[in-house]
RNA sequence: GCCGACGUAGCUCAAUUGGCAGAGCAGCUGAUUUGUAAUCAGCAGGUUACCGGUUCGAGUCCGGUCGUCGGCUCCA
């Protein structure tokens, strides 16, 4: 049949079928099941609705829900139907975009009135009305003019300025389903009968295209998916996300606070300091160990430094600034201007490069206030700061030291993480070829630790391209912490210099790096990943001894003495009350370990042991205990 | 900063149309001497975030300030 189109699919294979055939048609002779889980196809790489008719040879690809773009369309037309309950109830809305999003999708609306919980959930059942009524998802190609006609007459005028923004080339396309048309670029479901769960989650305020001076939109968020059980699962996960808030945590486990009297800047308390402590010591051991000097610099620190380095025009806004006898002076918010004068504190040879200088440093960013949020977006915060100067020939070396010295603090803590390699910005400082080497660089260091990565085009700073790690947590939520940056400019700002082999003066590179980002950030993340039930080297309090009476009470505390002898974060609960309320306030409190003594114990010399996680451990000897204990500890074990 | 919601004891939350500010947990005191997730009883705890207004009367209604929470392009 020489007038029959070859389909070729992602797994190689070629089928044959005449010309008209949709997608849906492709899916419904490879199994039925595909068919009934198809939600969209990719043709020849691009996005499109299974109704598509091919008619030519093509490469597809069946879309379902295992697939993120097939997620994407399956929320994306779920906002249309949010959309269009909208405008059943709210017959003025006008109507701004609805995308999806990570997780589920959203529709700005703009409505006089503000939308409550009740609301959402009269919204959400004229939602399920036009899900069981099943109307199909109808796309139509429109002349420009005409849609801008449509929608104008309708008074809907942001989508007459979305179509006015459209690069002039493009189809425009609407979509209708029911009497409901939206201005959309697709694809669709072939029907509103295809979504089968959804649940509206929030509402909230947003701009007009993001621009504070616009109209303030109401938008509404709200997930959905193909089976009941998949929703709540996922609304599972999120209350587990409450639960774990280390905001909550925080408070419960008395590990730091926040005031009105200074919002944005963490109080830390003295079980939150033992868990920072043991972090920037473990720290302090992997940078001593990966060849970094510790240094520190000042606070505050004369304007005229920040005038130098760039920040006072690029970064006022987020300094604070203050006067110090008639002069004035400004509170850092980077560590480098300071570093650097530590590094011109002296000539540098050639040979002393690599220079990795390391500092924990405290740090003030003026943020707006409504984005701070407990530990994770605070007004001060510890960066675990480095700066590495180095020869133009070093730098891919110290970049993968760099990278090991991440992947092995990450790994410590269970985290897995994901890589962006940044690339250089419209508005760059620096040569063409400077940008040309050290992106290679950054290149060549990931490729030769073969570790895979996201090319953000465009992304880096102006000074330079950058490394950026993401890791991820035990729920699956992803935080930049560690960056890498190639910086040019500021050895230039500062005329940084070394004396080469040659006897000349050259200019050094310079690395900017954090690991962990910021301590105070890292600290929130550790308390969410682990839910607070840290691992016994980080426990604020690792093992908390409970007699049963009183009468135990003096061998008790040769027991805790003896572990605290050897370092060990030990408590004895020496209160009058039965052991089940001890041991039930200890496993809130989340200590790894409980030892209960009894008169079984005084008399063989054991400890009865209760392990956070496993409960009832038996009798053991103290010393088998205390052998135990250390070993994890020394190890980081996970537990 | 902007939009919205909220702010009652250390914590979690009550308090009818505006009508005496309450409970549980935590705390303190006493009794109880307890074996693997809460022993009993008593006591104390408040300028209802702050400032102003309306009212015979305000936790409640109005205005302002401060703070908290959610959100503020992931672009039809």
């Amino acid at each position: 049949m020489s007038n029959n189109i070859s389909i070729t699919l992602p797994d190689g294979s070629v089928l044959n079928f005449p010309p008209g055939t949709s997608p849906a048609q492709v899916a419904r002779h490879i199994s039925p099941r595909l068919y009934r889980d198809a939600l969209a196809a990719r043709v020849n790489g691009e996005l499109v609705d299974l109704a598509t008719p091919l008619s030519s040879d093509a490469e597809v690809e069946i879309l379902t829900f295992a697939s993120e773009e097939g997620q994407r369309v399956y929320r994306h037309s779920t906002s249309h139907i949010l959309a269009q309950a909208v405008k059943r109830l709210y017959p003025q809305a006008k109507f701004a975009i609805g995308p999806a999003i990570k997780n589920g999708f959203y529709y700005d609306f703009d409505v006089p009135k503000n939308f409550t919980p009740q609301d959402l959930e009269e919204i959400e059942k004229e939602m399920v009305k036009i899900i069981k009524a099943d109307y199909p998802f109808v796309r139509e190609e429109v002349n420009r003019e005409e849609a801008r006609e449509f929608f104008a007459q309708r008074g809907e005028q942001y989508k007459v300025e979305l179509i006015e923004d459209l690069p002039p080339d493009a189809a425009v396309t609407l979509y209708r389903q029911g009497d409901f048309v939206d201005l959309c670029a697709g694809p669709h479901l072939s029907s509103t009968g295809k979504i089968k769960a959804i649940k509206l989650t929030s509402v909230a305020g947003a701009y007009w295209r993001g621009d504070e001076r616009r109209e303030m939109l109401k938008r509404i968020y709200g997930t959905s998916f193909p089976r009941q059980k998949e929703l709540d699962d996922h609304l599972r996960m999120l209350e587990e996300a409450a639960a774990r808030d280390h905001r909550k945590l925080g408070r419960e486990l008395d590990l730091f606070s926040i005031h009105d009297e200074g919002p944005g800047f963490p109080f830390f308390h003295a079980k939150g300091m033992i868990l920072r402590n043991e972090l920037v010591n473990f720290w302090r051991e992997v940078h001593t160990k990966w060849g970094y000097q510790e240094i520190k610099t000042p606070t505050i620190l004369r304007q005229d430094l920040w005038e130098r380095s760039g920040h006072w025009d690029h970064y006022q806004e987020n300094m604070y600034f203050t006067k110090i006898d008639g002069e004035n002076y400004a509170i850092k918010p980077m560590n480098c201007p300071g570093g650097i004068l530590v590094y011109k504190n002296k000539p540098h040879s050639y040979r002393e490069l690599p220079l990795r200088m390391a500092e924990l440093g405290l740090v003030h960013r003026h943020e707006l206030s409504g984005v701070l949020h407990g530990l994770m977006r605070v007004r001060s915060f510890t960066q675990d700061d480095a700066h590495i100067y180095m020869l133009p020939e070093q730098i891919k070396d110290e970049i993968i030291g760099v990278i090991e010295l991440t992947d092995y603090l990450y790994r410590i803590f269970g985290f897995d993480y994901d890589i962006e390699l940044s690339t250089k910005p419209e508005k760059a400082m620096g040569s063409e070829e400077t940008w040309e080497m050290a992106t290679e660089a950054l290149r060549e260091a990931l490729e030769e630790k073969g570790l895979a990565y996201r090319v953000n085009e465009g992304d880096g700073a102006f000074y330079g391209p950058k490394i950026d790690f993401h890791l991820r947590d035990c729920l699956g939520r992803t935080w930049q912490c560690g960056t890498i940056q190639l910086d040019f400019q500021m050895p230039a700002l500062f005329e940084l210099e070394y004396t080469g082999a040659d006897g000349e003066k050259h200019r050094p590179i310079m690395i900017h790096r954090t690991c962990l980002g910021s301590l105070e950030r890292f600290m929130g993340i550790l308390i969410e990943h682990y839910a607070g039930a840290f691992p016994t080297w980080l426990a604020p309090v690792q093992v908390q001894v409970l007699p049963i009476t009183d009468r135990h009470l003096a061998y008790s505390r040769q027991v805790a003495e003896r572990l605290q002898a050897v370092g060990v974060r030990v408590e004895v609960d020496d209160r009058n009350e039965k052991v089940g309320y001890k041991i039930r306030e200890a496993q809130m409190a989340k200590i790894p370990y409980m030892l209960i003594i009894g008169d079984r114990e005084m008399e063989e010399g054991t400890v009865s042991v209760r392990a956070r996680s496993e409960g009832d451990m038996g009798a053991m000897g103290i010393s088998s205990f205390q052998e135990k204990i250390q070993k994890e500890i020394a190890e980081k074990a996970f537990n």
